[in-house]
DNA sequence: TGACATAATTGGAACGTTCCAAATATTTAT
DNA sequence: ATAAATATTTGGAACGTTCCAATTATGTCA
């Protein structure tokens, strides 16, 4: 259609002014007298002008490209679909756009997309990793100066920033509800034990546990995929054990779905007889029947989070990899046992403040 | 860190060539001798080298950016993030990368989002318009030779691309199902009646009770917000009914689940005092209780198809404004009364052929 | 060996912007 | 009215790549 696209030099040219001067007032400079600015940017919007942040931005030396990478691992996963969003708001608003890729837990993809976002100048990246992420993985990203925000799992050894949740007050406060109503031996099931989030999750029901004044034993912990099918299999475990548990915490609340399956298929009816808590707080947890108990996790707050880290350490120009730990929430449902709640996704919650 | 990023000339230097043969292999031109090709290849690993997309986009005039947009209204609906995973699929594959954003609805941040985009210089554009869209305000991308697919959501007056789903037949097949289990009155529920999806599906309807030898009764057809609430409202004038249906065809899950609830609340208990089907498979489709029957649209192969076409159309370099209607097919589950299925997402599925 | 084809390489110019130093227009102060 | 200050504008020269036309190396054929 068009042959030519509209240029600077074109504005210039039909608004008697120098291309300079047509670049300032793109700028926003102070500079220019009102009537050029005017005049100019009448011109543009009667030429239809586009600006070319390419051109803009080989120029700037990389400095500001305005686009953000984010790369997730299961955007299927309505976890990350919210976490993304919370992104996308705030980066949006910052006059940011954003590259999403999925990965799939697939560590090619991931070292693929990456290095495609990188091609393309993007001024900072936030990522949920791949399993086997390795932590020099985004060494060159960082020594280039683009700042790397991790989120939900961190990555030990890697020098960038992250934000992760709160897993082990949660877990520590799901376990004290379910011993405030009365239960004795409380079970940990499902995920694998060689992730970090696994470990802060059973230090987390250790600490509720004791807290709570009862014995620590091993063999009410027992693991599993982290999946549906996985909690059936927990609970198998856990039900044949000598004293039988009368309630548990379960890594996520894929295993404890997977655990009220399996609770069914033995003739338990959840909540009822047995008591489950998830966490994670994925939005079927609260159309399920029973409505999950969970630890919510707030998702979108992630993202908003983590994209509000990127942006400042964008701004600052320099990284300083920083931590936090956001806070969660149990929110109290029907499958703990502890009753019905009315209003949806809200019910009795605990708010666990969080440190640094 | 790195005071200056690694360029061509670098490597053109430290391999002994010129910054044009590098450009060359870059390209993978078969122009150049396997020997430097291979030292140029080297020399970029160990320093370290990054393309630069931008500066290599600038001279080739626009043709070719390796971005699409792609733009839909509510990521958190599993539906569309389905659709964006399938859009990443081919995206990836063939070397783009995909920018992702969310309007919620909002045309200014519609509008805004595609400003950006273009800006970036995107090289397609796939879109489901949020719900105000004017067909006229894809007209400059197109005008700019930008192809743009619509999906989901069609745009009558606009010339571009687009790919629905098969709204007719699918809802067509859901009837005939229902009049196949020997129900005579069959309500449909749920939509607002001034959108093209509405009237597709109320079509699907009446040429399916038709087809089954019914007759179609005005007052069988009660609209209502497309949401759970809706569904609830919806079912509850159904009911009111003089000769009360016995099944609904749904205007789409949400609105299936709460014709559920609505059942439920009156002691009705769905599949098997009341056939109820829904539209569009979102996953709680399946793991619901009952689970629900539903006409499948694959969301994520939409996305893939979606993507293809507008591959085939950078490609060509011109844009064909084609439409295609993608199948849909009926997944037989509990809550039309027709028995559980053993195997998940599969169960007695009728798939629809379609046109053009 | 010379003439010619073929394979491989190469130096600018261009893409659309921003930056810089310098030029010009306008005020202000004397 | 003139110097000094201030406000505005402006030509290049970059940025990192690709393209083109032209050059040089290599091989082939008589």
């Amino acid at each position: 259609m068009t042959k030519t696209r509209v240029t600077v030099i074109d504005i210039a040219n039909a608004a008697g002014v120098s291309k300079s001067t047509v670049s300032l007032v793109l700028q926003g400079s102070s500079l220019v007298n009102e009537g050029t600015r005017a005049k100019v940017n009448a011109v543009m919007r009667e030429l239809g002008y586009v600006y070319n942040r390419g051109a803009a931005n080989l120029r700037q030396a990389g400095a500001k490209s305005k686009i953000v990478g984010v790369v997730v691992n299961d955007l299927t996963n309505s976890f990350f679909a919210e976490l993304a969003v919370g992104v996308d708001m705030v980066v949006q608003s910052a006059g940011f756009v954003q590259f999403l890729s999925n990965t799939s837990e697939s560590i090619d993809r991931q070292r693929e997309v990456v290095a495609s976002m990188r091609e393309h100048g993007i001024s900072g990246l936030i990522v949920s990793p791949a399993r086997a992420t390795d932590a020099a993985d985004f060494k060159p990203l960082v020594a280039a100066g683009i700042p790397v925000v991790v989120v939900v799992r961190n990555l030990p050894g890697a020098k960038v920033s992250s934000i992760v949740s709160d897993n082990q007050a949660g877990m520590m406060s799901a376990v004290k509800h379910l011993a405030g109503l009365g239960h004795k031996r409380i079970a940990f099931l499902g995920g694998f034990p060689d992730t970090a989030v696994f470990d802060d999750r059973l230090a987390g029901y250790r600490s509720g546990v004791e807290a709570a004044g009862l014995d620590y034993h091993e063999d009410l912990v027992v693991s599993s995929p982290p999946s549906r099918a996985g909690g059936v299999e927990a609970i198998g475990k856990a039900i044949a054990l000598g004293r039988r548990p009368t309630a548990a915490v379960c890594f996520n609340d894929a295993v404890a779905f997977g655990v009220c399956d399996g609770l069914r298929a033995r003739r338990l009816e959840p909540g009822a007889d047995f008591a489950v808590v998830g966490f994670d707080d994925v939005i079927e947890a609260q159309a399920a029947v029973p409505a999950l108990t969970t630890v919510s996790v707030d998702p979108q707050g992630i993202g908003r989070r983590g994209a509000q880290m990127l942006l400042k350490q964008i701004n600052a120009g320099k990284a300083e990899a920083e931590t936090v730990v956001t806070a969660v929430r149990l929110v109290v449902r029907e499958s703990c046992g502890a009753g019905k709640t009315a209003p949806a996704r809200t019910g009795k919650s605990v708010k666990i403040e969080t440190g640094r």
